[in-house]
DNA sequence: CGGATCACG
DNA sequence: GACGTACGTGATCCGA
């Protein structure tokens, strides 16, 4: 008998890379290989080789992979996985170095033709623990949670490596509701799309566990519709029992598959150095080849990774290799965190805070708006594990629970607030917005801070491609740059339903999740302040980015006043309106249908009613949009529906969009409207607006100006709204270094008047239109079938106006090559600030991909120029009034190019010039531009008035 | 949750 | 020779 019992891993390869793909920023090897996913394989390999003599670990270990797409299954059921779309592109070259990777491990790499990888990790496992040996299965896949429980004392285990999560039986009931042996039950009933398992039409996962654990299998539950009451459910649990019944077979593993490989020969000892080294090395997976060497634990990071934009582009690609060696931090150790219950501990953490004049800060509250949540705990940390949490309004976990000791709210904040406003400590924070929000509202200022958010966006701003790997969250970032997976606030409180509110969340758990947030934002912060040096960010996350985060935090506290009774009565309008178009348009078509859905009105106008021009898209839908329904109400027979329904849409835009929606947004506390704007929102560096989205409230059209009235002043104060104009056209003049354009804006000529008369000979209102047209192509690049597109001619003539274009403005077409060879060259485009946008796929084979990278980044320049120079006007603001005497003036919107101001009447006639003034003079002293920039103010009752 | 649509600069 | 055609956003609805 071996004195250790044995222990399998079971490692899902293939499912483990389809995660990893989608998880990691594209990386490529110094070939230029494509490797992320490789890279994320590697690391989990290292974890569980780290593990090796561990207790819990394994003595014998195997990957198993999928070897080919057509199993036994598609035998049963043709279309099993039919619906898989084909592994991106950049995926597949992956897939052979999988195998590379594992055989560099010198482990045992399983795959079998007709087999899936989950069948012969049900075979493997079963095979186990009939001898005994406990088995790991490294996997999240639900399908295989079918196999977890425990018989003569070998136990069947899983380990999702993600989310560093142990998977076993109260795992399985919580997730599926059933013990693991009826999970194959309860998959049958909800199917699966992703597989194209068919299960029960309209039964998801909540019906499906209810049934199954009501009924103890899947037999007794479809027996049991004969006796229910009437129902949708009953009807298709007797209508789709077949769907079901075969599910059944498909989500059953075979357990009985030949073992290409005895067990015995999975034994594992210890990794041999090579042929891994070797394999690291090609890779350019350094860091842990360092590792090898001193045969310490998994890596913190890879180094010498470069960003798949980066690939062969001089020195741009080097940064990530050449910057600074970083402290060696330890791991994360969530066990070292203190929790705060006592002033004398809290007094001894604000005054360690002052002596170490940094510490990252993280607040907890019971909401995600920072407008209506209330502080219900802080976390501050000052090294690598030397992080605290200072829990302020946790409850028992109900009612009748003692509440926690816990320092009293107002006490710790006056600790607290000295250190907080301290100007030789620096706070910093992951999105500090936020939480400056949240203490400003308990009465606490805070200052100077930094911003780990911030920072990654000013270095980093479009590096991720379609969402993948992009981003700025603190999650994100903690993977990306630490290598570590940091607790999901869903982890701590649950989703949906279930949520609980981080107040009741138990202390020590508490405390895990938000002391990590802090040490996880001090470590970020060391790793990329160093950066920005090395790479040139300083000047835009300095002087533009940094100072605007407690300017645009207070515009958000500011809000703006709506008028709710006239919201209302517009809501109501709208409503009946809608109710009459719509029965006129089921009259004409003779039938009712939701007006609403694309999906049936393409129906409706080309099957039923025979309409010609139905296009269908790439979904097999008609399209049904403005400019195919304006193009139907030109048909005599089409325009009575065509415009009817058009009137319809404009209406219940508006009302659900804006009338319905912003009165629901009034702050029940302040009467006001707070939007909050994200920093990081737009790769071009403009802001963006949520919740509500205050960006992009009508005005093209009357009955849109409607909600602009609505938006007002207090009583006695008037809304003042300064607008840049036509602050592209004119960056574009500058930058492309256009003489006749920055003559005409020198002249304060109308500029799509003078484009007219230099390409058409003449200004009317169709050539003055056309150039106005012409104009904005050129901002967002240009091509000859776009611009036909929009002005209603053939192709060619639209390349002629573009020749004509760029003959007479000779800079522009220059600026455009320039821009993209700058930006292939190094991969980033920048503003005249120095702010950098990354084109990832600017050099993709892609065609529509590059040519929509190439497009981005001729675009890109000119709109963030634009907006650094409104983020300096407004971080200059402020002080400028004040300075003047105006402390009453208020900021409160922004609009890309405009700002909308709330002050006193009398104000408005010296506030005026200074706001002209900040925002004509905000490219100073930085940028000296060739054109002036005009600002348009006016004043109102509404916003609508102040345009 | 993705697609279609439409509101803004 | 085919591809698919203007940049940047966010909210709502439908339908799977």
């Amino acid at each position: 008998m071996a004195d250790q019992k044995q222990h399998l891993y079971l490692v899902d390869g293939s499912s483990y890379i389809f995660r990893a793909y989608h998880r990691l920023p594209p990386l490529t090897d110094p070939e230029g290989t494509p490797v992320g996913a490789v890279y994320g394989y590697t690391t989990m390999l290292w974890k569980l080789a780290d593990d090796l003599d561990a207790a819990h670990g394994p003595t014998h270990l195997a990957v198993i992979l999928d070897k080919d797409s057509k199993s036994f299954r598609n035998d049963i059921y043709p279309e099993y996985k039919a619906n898989r779309p084909e592994p991106p592109e950049d995926l597949r070259p992956q897939f052979p170095l999988i195998r590379d990777a594992t055989r560099a491990f010198s482990l045992p790499c399983i795959e079998e033709a007709g087999l899936e990888a989950d069948d012969l990790i049900a075979s493997y496992a079963r095979e186990a623990q009939r001898q005994g040996w406990n088995v790991t299965i490294v996997s999240s896949d639900k399908d295989l949670m079918q196999l977890i429980g425990e018989v003569d004392g070998a136990r069947i285990d899983m380990l999702d490596t993600m989310k560093s999560a142990r998977i076993y039986i109260p795992e399985v009931e919580e997730k599926f509701g059933v013990a693991p042996e009826l999970v194959g039950d309860v998959l049958a009933l909800m199917g699966d799309s992703v597989d194209n398992i068919p299960g029960i039409y309209g039964v998801g996962p909540k019906t499906a566990s209810k049934l199954i654990a009501e009924h103890g299998s899947l037999t007794a539950a479809l027996d049991s519709a004969e006796d229910m009451k009437k129902s949708k459910l009953k009807e298709r649990l007797l209508e789709h029992r077949d769907d079901a019944e075969m599910s059944r077979v498909l989500v059953t593993l075979k357990e009985d598959c030949d073992l290409p490989q005895p067990l015995e020969e999975m034994q594992i000892e210890k990794i041999p150095e090579e042929p891994l080294a070797a394999f690291l090395e090609k890779h350019g997976f350094t860091s842990l080849l360092k590792r090898l060497g001193t045969g310490s634990g998994s890596p913190e990071r890879a180094n010498n990774l470069h960003p798949a934009a980066a690939e062969k582009a001089g020195d741009a690609g080097d940064v990530e290799g050449n910057s600074q060696p970083l402290p060696d931090m330890p791991k994360i150790d969530r066990s070292a965190y203190e929790t705060v219950q006592t002033e004398d501990r809290l007094k001894h953490w604000a005054e360690r805070a002052i002596s170490a004049r940094l510490v990252a800060v993280d607040t907890e509250t019971s909401a995600l708006d920072a407008m209506r949540a209330e502080l219900v705990g802080i976390s501050l940390a000052l090294g690598p594990n030397d992080a605290c949490y200072i829990p302020l309004a946790h409850g028992g976990s109900d009612m009748f629970d003692e509440k926690p000791e816990q320092v009293e709210l107002e006490k710790a904040l006056e600790i607290l607030s000295p250190m907080l406003s301290d100007a030789s400590v620096t706070k910093v924070f992951q999105n500090g917005k936020y939480d400056l929000n949240v203490l400003a509202r308990y009465g606490v200022e805070v200052a100077p801070i930094e911003d780990t958010m911030i920072l990654s966006f000013d270095l980093d701003a479009g590096r991720g491609q379609d969402g993948i790997g992009g981003g700025h969250g603190m999650d994100e970032l903690s993977e990306r740059h630490l290598g570590h997976q940091p607790l999901a606030f869903k982890d701590v409180c649950g989703t949906g339903k279930k949520a609980i509110p981080f107040g009741q969340v138990p202390l020590d758990r508490a405390t895990e999740y938000a002391a990590e947030d802090a040490d996880v934002t001090w470590r970020l912060y060391q790793h990329l302040k160093p950066r920005l040096a090395i790479e040139g960010g300083t000047k835009v996350y300095e002087r533009v980015d940094r100072p605007l985060i407690p300017v645009v935090a207070q515009m958000e506290r500011e809000g703006i006043k709506v008028d709710r009774a006239r919201l209302a009565k517009l809501s109501e309008e709208f409503a009946t309106e809608t109710a009459s178009l719509e029965k006129d348009i089921h009259e004409i078509a003779g039938q009712e249908f939701a007006v609403g859905s694309p999906k049936q009105l393409g129906e409706v106008l080309f099957n039923e009613m025979g309409f010609k021009g139905g296009k269908k898209g790439k979904s097999g839908q008609y399209s049904t949009d403005q400019s195919v329904l304006e193009n139907l109400a030109k048909d005599e027979e089409g325009a009575p529906i065509a415009k009817k329904v058009l009137e319809w849409r404009h209406l219940s835009k508006l009302k659900s969009t804006y009338t319905d929606a912003l009165q629901a947004q009034i702050n029940p506390d302040t009467g006001r409207v707070h939007t909050s704007y994200s920093l990081v929102g737009a790769q071009t560096g403009r802001l963006s607006s949520t919740d509500p989205n205050l960006q992009n409230i009508p005005i093209r059209t009357a009955i849109g100006r409607q909600i602009r009235e609505a938006f007002v002043p207090e009583s006695g104060n008037v809304l003042l709204a300064a607008d840049y104009s036509q602050i592209e056209l004119r960056l574009a003049a500058h930058m492309a270094d256009v003489d006749t354009l920055k003559e005409a804006f020198a002249n304060g000529e109308d500029i799509h008047s003078r484009t007219a008369t230099e390409m058409f000979g003449e200004v009317t209102r169709d050539t003055r239109a056309r150039a106005k047209t012409i104009n904005f192509a050129i901002l967002y690049g240009i091509s000859r079938w776009g611009l036909a597109g929009r002005l209603e001619v053939e192709p060619d003539e639209a390349q002629d106006m573009i020749d004509t274009y760029f003959k007479r403005f000779p800079g522009i077409q220059r600026y455009i090559m320039e821009t993209l060879e700058t930006v292939r060259e190094q991969g980033y485009s920048e503003t005249l600030f120095g702010r950098k946008t990354w084109f990832p796929r600017i050099k993709s084979k892609n065609q529509a991909e590059r040519q929509g990278s190439e497009r981005a980044a001729i675009n890109a320049p000119i709109q963030g120029t634009s907006a650094d120079i409104i983020k300096r006007a407004m971080a200059r603001m402020l002080p400028a009034l004040e300075d003047a005497g105006l402390s009453d003036v208020r900021m409160l919107l922004q609009v890309h190019d405009e700002l909308v101001f709330e002050l006193p009447e009398g104000d408005v006639a010296a506030a005026s010039p200074i706001i002209e003034r900040v925002m004509a003079e905000a490219a100073l002293p930085a940028v000296e531009l060739d054109v002036p920039l005009a600002i348009d103010i006016g004043t109102g009752a509404s916003w609508d008035a102040a345009h």
